[in-house]
DNA sequence: ATAAAATGCTACTTAATTTTAGTATTTCTT
DNA sequence: AAGAAATACTAAAATTAAGTAGCATTTTAT
């Protein structure tokens, strides 16, 4: 179970741009609107494009807009790609052979909780989060 | 939501211990059974007996041994003492004003799920994972 | 007594992650 | 055509996390 600060950067730049989803977005704005040093935020922006959730414009005008519709990104997706779906599916103590071999203590007993957290990321896309954000600024 | 490596050790290390709940176990032994870094190792089982998850015995036939029943020993508890309960109750998108402003847009989905994940490492002892450790070796 | 086998303390080193910097390129505005 | 405002690429610096080393201390066995 381990969300990296990337990672948590990465669900912060979306789901803001999801907010006005046919946007589109400099990193500058970005860095004014959420709080992400400017130049990693770039290069996120840079990483993500790659990923294929948004696409960037060059020049004087432009920024990134979502290459796909945000009703179809779904969080999992998000996190996998930057820090890997092992990350959140991986064994909770850390254990290589876990996953297939069922071996460790806290196998059982995580497996349901595990699958809750995989569930949640799979079904919320980055409009559905739209709808929960009541008053963030 | 966020378990660093030493965390994960950590639960490794006791949930170890906690198969034969009233033996001593010596770093060299432990580090022979579970696969943690000898030296490393010997610094966590000292954090976790200044902890008061363990006690240490000193001099040639000493090692480490419960200082409470590991029925009482919460995975809750061991998380909190090496990465801070803030690494699982704390907000998924890293916003320090979303726990008391209900400010970030995942902060209502994410509510219930990690809900379920605080509760499992709160009810879950490491008596309960003894239970469930089947095959490991 | 002395050596062996254990923990404890403190400092250092290495590795991984995060942040910053410099420079190139693209595009629009004037 | 030139400058402004944007992204892209690569390298380096800073920070944090993980792992290592040396030496002191404690206890037991011989």
């Amino acid at each position: 179970m381990n969300f990296s600060k990337t990672s948590k950067y990465a669900l912060r730049i979306l789901s803001h741009m999801a907010k006005d989803e046919t946007a589109q977005y400099s990193a500058q704005q970005l860095h004014e609107d959420i709080n992400i040093p400017v130049r990693y935020l770039r290069r996120l922006l840079t990483d993500l494009s790659k990923s294929g959730f948004i696409k960037s414009t060059h020049g004087r005008n432009g920024g990134f807009t979502f290459s796909r519709s945000a009703s179809q990104i779904f969080l999992s997706e998000i996190v996998d790609s930057v820090d890997g779906f092992e990350s959140i599916n991986g064994c909770i103590l850390g254990y290589d052979s876990c996953a297939f071999d069922y071996k460790c203590p806290m196998h059982v007993i995580w497996q349901e909780t595990k699958q809750k957290v995989i569930n949640t990321l799979k079904n919320t896309s980055l409009h559905d989060l739209r709808k929960n954000d009541l008053v963030f600024d």
